[in-house]
DNA sequence: AAGGCGTGGGA
DNA sequence: TTCCCAAGCCT
């Protein structure tokens, strides 16, 4: 049980140096320029997604550059989506953010919906990315909750190294605790105390004497324990399905033409793991399996599995 | 509600 | 080298 202290009595306390120190320090990145709109700032969400920055801007760019509207994009096959998608990883993401494209192109008239629980219901939209587009994109009041914002409030308020591994109600409880009242000055705040996290409160080796609040940081004043709590969750990779999706996907993005069963199996020799991860991609949708075992990018949208 | 899902860079 | 981590989502 991570100890969570009352929100401060005066959150505002908070605000202020947080929300000067982003007008000064503050990354200028495409996302956040005007021109971006709604749908750069959806697409930048859906990047950003367990992928760093630096990663991102590349391929964002590219992206927008040719799909500068949700249906540009929907006019395509999904297979493109992830063609382009390149090597940011969880290729899911970009079969999520086509179909995403086509909801928003059917349902709301090409424009990214600004209402909150119109964007929860898009494919690939959580908690996190509705509340940051509705906050990013249109400037509402939304407590706007990723590893970030967390680690800052596991830290500041909570008096806490690291955050627990999942989020919970606490943890929003105290967010909406301490979104400030006006609505522009709460989207300021989401932005400020994520940017924070990003490049000062950081996981590893945080700059407390870069930090706007360490005089205010509760896990400065209790001399910065080590995290106490249960392990946090790693996951492995090498020799996992993971691992062999990744290399079959990576073969399938870099062929123009449908790709013969014999070269997919050249890329991993555990012939019932490689089977397992190629069935597996399929069932995802993101490979398109052919007659006589060719396979390639998906030209269409199969119907979603459940279960 | 744990666990699956990619990839690469920095310490 | 190995390990940790990076603006989560879905089932």
């Amino acid at each position: 049980m991570t100890a969570m202290t009352a929100p401060p009595e005066t959150p505002a306390l908070l605000h202020d140096p947080v929300i000067d120190w982003f007008g000064d320090h503050a990354r200028d990145l495409p996302w956040r320029r005007p021109e971006a709109g709604p749908w750069g700032v959806m697409v930048s969400e859906f990047m950003l997604q367990q992928t760093p920055v630096s990663r991102v801007l590349p391929v964002y760019e590219q992206w927008l550059a040719r799909w500068p509207r949700p249906a540009d994009l929907a006019a395509e096959p999904p297979g493109e989506a992830v063609r382009a998608w390149g090597r940011l990883g969880y290729p899911r993401r970009a079969l999520r953010l086509h179909a995403a494209a086509s909801a928003i192109t059917e349902l709301h008239g090409g424009e990214v919906p600004r209402d909150h629980a119109r964007l929860l219901a898009l494919p690939g939209v959580g908690e996190y990315t509705a509340a940051a587009v509705a906050s990013f994109a249109y400037g509402q009041r939304h407590a706007v909750l990723d590893t970030n914002v967390r680690r800052v409030f596991a830290r500041a308020v909570s008096g806490a190294q690291y955050p627990p591994n999942a989020t919970t109600a606490a943890e929003r409880k105290l967010a909406r605790a301490l979104l400030p009242e006006s609505e522009p000055v709460a989207a300021r705040w989401a932005a400020a105390t994520m940017e924070l996290g990003a490049l000062v409160c950081t996981a590893r080796t945080p700059e407390c004497a870069r930090c706007p609040i360490s005089a205010h940081c509760a896990w400065r004043a209790a001399g910065s324990p080590e995290h106490d709590g249960p392990p946090r969750r790693t996951q492995s990779y090498a020799g996992t399905d993971r691992q062999v999706r990744g290399k079959l996907l990576a073969v399938l993005r870099e062929a123009i033409d449908p790709v013969p069963q014999a070269v997919l199996d050249t890329v991993w020799d555990e012939p019932v793991q490689r089977a397992r991860a190629l069935d597996g991609l399929v069932a995802d949708g993101l490979v398109e399996p052919l007659a006589d075992g060719w396979y390639r990018l998906p030209l269409s949208t199969p119907a979603p599995a459940s279960g």
